[in-house]
DNA sequence: CTAATTTGTTGCTTGCCATTACAAACCCCC
DNA sequence: GGGGGTTTGTAATGGCAAGCAACAAATTAG
């Protein structure tokens, strides 16, 4: 549910029919032409093991449904005729992506290749406004990109929306609480001020993991992505797809235990992994004052700049962290025996100073496998990972099924 | 894979065939029958969404195979013609499990509806023999199973053997090693007698899981089962899945570090789950020399008749050991969101004395999420699981891809 | 004993891919 | 410049699996 359905079958779905064989052999030929450039229907056949006819078919509904392009005949330079390439159509279906951060709002709108095409982004102090108000502006937000979008010749097919927040598991479309917004049950077709443009909301840790999987030079299956906004949550990806756990409370990193006897936690437990590497444990060891006053006011770059100034409280407070992080991680690796740990969010911007104890303390509690210090890294896309992962889930979801799109 | 391949496609797999349709449905007709007892070639269209004429002609691959048999026409009393009742075959296919413990070799035949049909059991001191004198008498054992099991109209048609130890990833039919029994590095295929009876090796812990799975009255889709052999290991079942991890080293419980600071363990590290939760370490606690002369000494036993007799220091140790397993099954819940915790293997004989302490220790630090109590629970199976999961595992893979057996 | 009802099978249609055959478009070479 | 070779894309035909419609078979209700 909610992330990309990869398509997984279970005796439940019912029983296959030629449709699922047509839907599966339609994504074959889309992945390939995805994956590996421009591809003449005939190149495409031979990839992937279906017949030239099979995969002329399949790709005429491809074209009819905007989801492949035509180019110029590739010569090429070898003998025989040339093949027509095909393209993922950078024109036609796209996706939308939104985000609603504690001192921002951005728009994101990603064509079917998954690249980003428009951004847009406003300031704004969200903390504590009213829901309607706030989702107002970022669907007038949403709206001014699905317009420059459309110059450029792009429909959006989808939109979702990060939140820095828990997304309800079962009954999609409610953001159960957003803390740093100060949000309860918020249903966002109840504020939506347009309901054909009602967006899914997703909780931005699990589409900032997503978007790093889905942008990563060489995508790892199975990684732990960690990430700090409000509190400190691990978003689990596992064989490529997101892993929620049970009742959707999967990779809550923040309240692992990393000293059984510890300082209290608002939790209620003792020596939760938040109170050692949360934003605010972090401040207050590093002498800060916890400001939040204005929108401009950003503790993360705030710490980044003492600590790249060589503030030594800073950092004691951040290797402090760093060394109780990798404790936290720690159990992750033994439990889920990742391919790699990616730090992303704010500990992005801090990885310079958290890596080194993060690793030292890994080094240390990975034995028994082997484990490279490699594997753990920081983020590449960092803050904009989120919006980036929420425009994409659209595209991936097309991707996953052409048969989404509306027939030519 | 080695588990039970649930049709789980990816693009790589290559493209979809009507034959993949056609496999997709006998499993669906199948599944429907072994789940919802005798039903009717009519019921099971109804069921599943196929149309009476699929169902026949896919019912009658399946009895042509020897997966199904038809009974007596089911009357039932009410207007009509009568079905003529489906039942999962009890004879024809079946899966031979076999074990090697410390102190003893099991075999195991189930029969297509994963009922065990035959038990062969020996007391063995396996420790320190070597590998080709072990798997040459468990081979024996088997073949004195299969020998019993044909009389039953049973024929083997996989095999599966459970071991206490690590099992390679990549190239099965490795135990890279089984410390308990002084293993190192053993084909199984260098040493068995009968080339054409070779087994798989599985991990015990892993098959524990899975039984614990395959035969609960209302399977829990993920789980963390806990067993204690030679080290903690968790074995992870994730969607009815087993999940290994990136390189088959997820569940290693044993070395989630419990206390920061504590006693040093072999691996290198401190503080790791087994220094406090281990059968050493509490045999240790407890004022118990470790004996492990013969074969009939049984520190597991010895354990729960010391506990069960109200010795102090014993259940001193016991209550020690279930705080560090809930501290370190803490982490496991943060991380994973599981639907259910299982004490299996060694741990299930001790349940009653270490699940209060384990669910004390739990119910303190697992606090953002909904937990109850019950969700913990100690395995039905108990020591025999891993040699049923063995057996199962062939039933099984039969189950989710029927045309694996030999077309009538 | 007849009508009603449900089951299982048979004949025909539809949808998808494989196979075969063929026209089209290019290179090579004389 | 033109023929041979080669590769591409498409058209025609066949096979296979499921849907649909019709029917024979086996039972209950009356």
């Amino acid at each position: 549910m909610g992330a990309v359905e990869r398509a997984k079958w279970r005796p439940e779905d019912g029983p296959a029919s030629q449709q699922d064989m047509r839907r599966r052999n339609l994504v074959l030929v889309l992945a390939a032409v995805a994956a590996q450039g421009p591809l003449s229907r005939a190149d495409v056949a031979g990839r992937i093991g279906l017949t030239r006819p099979a995969v002329s078919s399949l790709v005429d509904e491809l074209i009819g449904r905007g989801a492949l392009t035509e180019a110029e005949t590739t010569s090429g330079g070898r003998v025989g005729r040339p093949g027509r390439a095909l393209a993922v159509s950078r024109q036609g279906p796209a996706g939308l992506g939104l985000e609603i951060g504690v001192a921002h709002l951005t728009a994101c709108v990603a064509d079917l290749r998954g690249e980003p095409r428009v951004w847009r982004r406003v300031e704004r102090a969200n903390a504590g406004r009213s829901p309607g108000q706030v989702l107002a502006e970022v669907s007038a937000l949403g709206a001014e990109a699905e317009a420059e979008a459309a110059a450029l010749g792009l429909r959006v097919e989808g939109r979702v929306l990060a939140v820095p927040g828990v997304v309800a598991n079962a009954p999609r479309g409610l953001v159960e609480r957003a803390p740093n917004l100060g949000w309860h049950a918020v249903r966002l077709a109840d504020h939506w001020p347009d309901p054909d443009t009602v967006p899914e909301p997703e909780n931005e840790a699990n589409l900032g993991a997503l978007a790093e999987y889905w942008n990563a030079e060489q995508p790892v299956e199975t990684f732990v992505h960690v990430s700090a906004e409000a509190g400190i949550g691990a978003a689990l990806v596992i064989d490529g797809q997101l892993f929620r756990g049970a009742r959707g409370f999967a990779g809550e990193l923040g309240h692992i235990p990393v000293q059984p006897e510890g300082a209290p936690c608002a939790c209620g437990a003792r020596g939760c992994l938040e109170q050692y590497a949360g934003e605010a444990a972090v401040l207050r060891e590093a002498g800060l004052a916890q400001p939040l006053s204005g929108p401009a006011d950003d503790p993360v770059a705030l710490l980044a700049e003492r600590a790249g100034a060589g503030h030594a409280p800073t950092l004691r407070a951040l290797d402090r962290a760093g060394h109780a992080l990798g404790l936290a991680l720690a159990s992750a690796v033994e439990l889920i025996d990742p391919d790699g740990l990616v730090l992303g969010g704010a500990y992005a911007e801090l990885a310079e100073w958290l890596l080194p104890s993060v690793r030292a303390e890994l080094a240390v509690r990975v034995t028994v496998r082997p484990w490279a210090a490699e594997a753990l890294r920081s983020s590449a896309l960092g803050r904009r990972g989120p919006v980036l992962g929420a425009a994409q889930m659209t595209v991936r979801r097309i991707m996953a099924d052409p048969t989404r799109l509306p027939a030519g």
